[in-house]
DNA sequence: TGTAAGTAAATAAACATTTACTTATTTTTG
DNA sequence: CAAAAATAAGTAAATGTTTATTTACTTACA
C-alpha cells in the first residue's frame, strides 16, 4: 500500500490557515486550497470528508489544541493569581506573535455559527478545554483572592483584553511603529489582575 | 418616476443582518436574500453596486453608525472616569441585548478581511468613530486618574471584555439560566474600572 | 501484485450579476 | 385637468462562472 504523503497533509493545513488569514473564510475554496498546496482536489477528501470537516478539524485540533498546550506550557493551577495570570498571557502573546494565522481562525471562532457551534460541541463533550485554568480561577475564587464569578466571566474578564491586544499588534505590525511590546502587555495584564483582586 | 419602496429597502438590511447571524457571512447569497425579501435579486443591485458594497454599507452606515449612537446616548466626555465607563457600558449591554443581528456582523468586523479593512478605512478617513470616548480617555490619562496607554489600548481594555460577555449572553440565552444579567455586567465594570484607575 | 494514495478532468448545483421586460409613479402637454 | 409620455423601480428568467464533490484512471510502495 502506498503510504500517505505527511507533507501534503500539513500543506493543507497550513495553506488552509493563510488562505483563511489573507482572505477570510468566506474565501477559502477546496479548488483554490488545492491549486495553492500543489495536490488534486481530491487529495483533500481523503484527509477530510467534506468541507466542514476540514474547517472543523482544522479550528479544534490543530488551532484549538496547539494554542491550549501552548498557553498552559509551565503553568499550574496552584500558582499565585498574578504570577498564575502573567504567565497566561506571555504564553499567549508568544504563541499568537507566531502564529498569526491560528489567531485569525480562532477570531473566526467567535463569528462564524460553524466554529462557535463546534467549539461549544466539545467543550461540552469533554468537560472543559483549558481545565487548569478553570481550576485555577476556582482555587482562587474559593480563596478569596479574587471576586466570586462564574468561571465563563472570569474567563472572560482574563483573555479578552489580551485578544485584542493581540488584534491590535497585528494591525500595527504593517504600521511605523509597534505600540504593543511585551512590556505594555504586561502593564495591561497588570490592569487585569489588579481588577479581578479582592 | 416610480418611488423607491423603503420597505424593500429596510426588508434588504435587516434580513441580511439575520442570515448572518444565523448561517454566517459564508452563506450569505444575494439570491437567498433576495427569496427571503421576497424581491428580485435585480433590486438588490438598484441599491448597491454589488454584494461587497451591500456588506461594507450594511456594516458601516447601518450597523457601527447606530451603535456609536446608542452607546454615546448621554454620555460626556468630560464625565468622572467611573460614571461615564459605567454609562457606556449599560448604554453597549442595551443596544446589543435588542439588536442581536447587529452584534453578530460587529463580530464579523474582527474576523473578516473585507470588513477589516472597511473599518480601518473608515477610522482613517473621518478621525475616529467613537471620538467623545477618545477625549475622555485622553482627559482622564492627562488628569491622572487613569494609567497613561495609547488609546487603542485603552479602547482594548475598556471595551473587550464587555464584548465577550454579551457573547456569554447571547450564548446562555438558550441555556436554562442566564448568568450575564445588568447586576453582574456591573461588577465586571466595576473590576474593569479598578483596573484602569491608577 | 494488491491496495490505498494520488491525479486530471468531469459533473451538477449554486453563485453573482445581467438581460429583457413590466409596473407605478411624476411630469408634461393637448 | 385628464390622459399619455417619460422614467426609474421592480420582476422573472437567463448568463457565464465558480463551487463542492465525484469519476475514472495512475502511481508507489508493503
Amino acid at each position: 500500500m502506498r503510504p500517505k504523503n505527511l507533507e501534503k497533509e500539513e500543506a493543507i493545513r497550513t495553506i488552509a490557515l493563510q488562505i483563511i488569514a489573507e482572505e477570510g473564510l468566506e474565501n477559502l475554496t477546496m479548488q483554490k486550497l488545492a491549486k495553492a498546496a500543489n495536490i488534486s482536489p481530491r487529495t483533500i477528501y481523503i484527509k477530510y470528508d467534506n468541507k466542514e470537516d476540514l474547517l472543523v478539524k482544522l479550528f479544534i485540533e490543530e488551532v484549538l489544541g496547539n494554542y491550549e498546550q501552548a498557553i498552559l506550557h509551565d503553568f499550574r493551577f496552584d500558582m499565585g493569581f498574578a504570577e498564575g495570570v502573567k504567565k497566561l498571557w506571555l504564553n499567549g502573546f508568544a504563541y499568537f506573535k507566531n502564529n498569526r494565522h491560528a489567531f485569525a481562525l480562532i477570531q473566526y471562532g467567535k463569528s462564524s455559527p460553524l466554529l462557535n457551534k463546534a467549539y461549544q460541541q466539545k467543550n461540552i463533550k469533554q468537560g472543559d478545554f483549558f481545565g487548569p485554568i478553570i481550576r485555577f480561577l476556582e482555587h482562587h475564587a474559593s480563596a478569596g483572592t479574587i471576586h466570586n464569578f462564574h468561571h465563563d466571566i472570569q474567563r472572560a474578564l482574563l483573555f479578552s483584553p489580551l485578544t485584542d491586544l493581540m488584534s491590535e499588534y497585528f494591525d500595527y505590525q504593517e504600521r511605523p511603529e509597534q505600540i504593543i511590546t511585551e512590556e505594555t502587555l504586561l502593564r495591561c495584564c497588570d490592569a487585569v489582575i489588579k481588577g479581578m483582586t479582592k
